[in-house]
DNA sequence: GTGTTTGCAAACAATTTGCAGAATT
DNA sequence: AATTCTGCAAATTGTTTGCAAACAC
């Protein structure tokens, strides 16, 4: 399965990169489609796929039934606001104190864990 | 919107009583029809739907594509075996440090968070 | 040239919904 | 009698896939 260079999937990281809020594949399609007006919600399906299988992106899965893809693939916690439903990073250390914690009472072997945050954005908390 | 009784609500509750697995609303329809064979898929949906928003059941996301659906809507933490699929309950305390952790550089108001672990369950890693 | 990638459309899986009739209060 | 709930089927949403042509090496 060897990989061959494509315009269509350079176009969809390099989009990706210049984003910071972990959007879904429809709205990389949207934009890319400025590039790429025939390009099709499929291709960018399985480029999103292919490059989060080899770790160029990574695929977030955060329980609002959507994928969202983010290039950066460093360690880090997502946060969602359920009023707007946008996706924010947090800036705060990644700690394995919770698998640990998890491993102690548990039979099986417990590789990981995924967290994130919910509540009210910036924008959708009200002042007073 | 009132609630009145559904001998199929009370049938869809009770069988999730006696599961620990956290099912979904297909496992659920496929033993709920023991009792009542014509249920509807739909119904299953809607009951489980209704029960969640009510607060009698939690529905869990666990990224695999799939709701599941607990009895026991008691806070605690879940692990899904990557290998299996199945879902299980974890013996550990549910602790709000990471929520206070992830408010201390974040503007918005955090609200709670979802953690999940995964791993190899007791069946399915390999003894050595 | 061989093999990968694309665009398109159809397929798929999980879930939701519209509606007329049945059950509950 | 009024209203909620059900079964059924169709609709929706997000994502994947089969295929012939286009592209990359």
């Amino acid at each position: 399965m060897n990989l061959k260079h494509s315009r269509q999937r350079d176009s969809i990281l390099e989009f990706l990169a210049t984003r910071k809020d972990h959007p879904t594949a429809d709205t990389v399609y949207m934009n890319v489609r400025q590039s790429f007006p025939n390009i099709s919600l499929g291709t960018v399906y399985r480029n999103l796929t292919l490059l989060a299988d080899i770790g160029e992106i990574s695929r977030i899965r955060l329980g609002d039934g959507v994928d969202h893809f983010d290039y950066d693939t460093s360690p880090h916690y997502h946060f969602i606001c359920s009023e707007c439903g946008g996706v924010f990073d947090l800036n705060m250390e990644v700690t394995d104190t919770l698998t640990k914690a998890a491993q102690e009472n548990f039979e099986g072997k417990i590789e990981g864990h995924v967290t994130y945050f919910y509540g009210r954005c910036n924008n959708c908390n009200p002042k007073h």
